[in-house]
DNA sequence: CGTGGCTTTGAAACATTTCAATCATCGTGG
DNA sequence: CCACGATGATTGAAATGTTTCAAAGCCACG
């Protein structure tokens, strides 16, 4: 289908939905722009100035890379109520896409500042940029010297620690977790099937599945 | 602790070069003590408080995370006139020792407030994790899906651009390599003889090599 | 001159990728 | 309602790259 655009602005004054923490005086909810954006769509791209500040209020985001050889190394997921954007330098280095149909409140820098939340935008940066950075750490931790199979338990484990329920809804795809794990989407593949066969986790559809073996889970993760 | 030194979040959130060593007033180099480590020496270790701010006066540094089963994922390398040790929580969840001898600047957060370093401090702590967090996105991309060859030209080549002489110092060893990029001892030495071979680079020892090709060079390590 | 630490090299074992084919799910239109 | 094509997930077999294990080489140092 082509590339149409779904979203639409809604300029909400004191906009509060599921997912989103609780702040004082939440400026971001105050004098964001609510948008939707539809799967897969662009929400910003590298280069672009980093002018906005983002929140997912419904949805997943993903940051990634675009190579030249079409390899695309994933930055981050961002889940509910997760600023995102925040890059260090004036630009975009990396693009950011709704996973799925997502809303995201977006605000401008300027704004937020003209609208004195001067201390307060520095306090979300630095939270964010330290979020990241730890992160990036455990990312780093995932990549270097592990094995595809524990990978794969360390991201399940992961996302299961995220979500509090007993079914966990998995919100990317298999090429998304290969490109995020440094795998092929076979691989990731083969791993699950490897892990169900194990009794260690029960998918019940592609995208949802529950842990039936915890500790041997983590005991994989760890690994 | 960290709570009241972010709240003040220096104005800039930009990143800026990284490794910029010379501050307008240089209040670490005041107050700092001047501490010699010989090789390998631990400089602070994994659960220790974070109330230092430390400074390669000279020689390198490295933070690594030991593991249960032997494996130890590189945090980082840390060169001449960098500040390291600056993590986010209350403990270290790092390792530093020292790659070789070298002399390291070392105080106490308190003693920099106390010496009215207030503002500076929060501006070193911001550079400093820009700077990890850019380090850590770099290496991410260099750990996600690039061969062997490629990992190990993409260091090289960052070596080559920290240091401005014809000749590149190899401040680590090939096990310290190696942990860095995810790969065995062996591998990185066979793939640095497959450099030799290809007449990209040129090794007088193990520890100094000199590009012989920069283009090739720099071709390999795009991947 | 020999010892110990680190690096290099070789051959076989192993894990992951690649390429190709099949399967499942889902929305669409006949 | 079923057939159809589209998309994404799974499986298989062969090819590839990296690791593992083992041995030899190099170099600094006592």
């Amino acid at each position: 289908m082509e590339g149409v655009i779904l979203m639409h602005m809604v300029n909400e004054f004191r906009a509060t939905a599921p997912g989103e923490p609780n702040q004082p005086t939440d400026l971001m909810a105050a004098i964001g722009v609510r948008m939707a954006f539809a799967k897969d769509e662009e929400i910003y791209g590298q280069g672009e100035t980093t002018d906005f500040v983002y929140r997912v209020v419904r949805g997943t985001v993903r940051t990634s890379h675009f190579m030249a050889d079409g390899r695309r190394p994933i930055g981050d997921f961002y889940y509910d109520g997760e600023l995102f954007g925040l890059e260090t330098r004036a630009q975009h280095g990396l693009t950011a896409e709704a996973l799925s149909d997502c809303i995201v409140l977006v605000a401008s820098r300027k704004a937020l500042i003209a609208a004195g939340g001067d201390e307060e935008l520095r306090q979300l940066i630095w939270k964010a940029t330290v979020r990241d950075l730890d992160r990036a750490r455990e990312h780093l931790s995932l990549l270097v010297r592990k094995s595809a199979s524990e990978r794969v338990a360390s991201f399940l484990m992961g996302l299961a620690d995220r979500c509090c329920d007993e079914i966990v809804e998995l919100a990317m795809g298999r090429q998304d977790m290969a490109d995020y794990l440094g795998l092929t989407i076979e691989t990731v593949s083969r791993m699950i099937t490897q892990l169900q066969s194990a009794k260690v986790v029960e998918f019940k559809s592609c995208r949802q599945f529950r842990i039936a073996d915890r500790d041997a889970l983590l005991t994989m993760a760890a690994g």
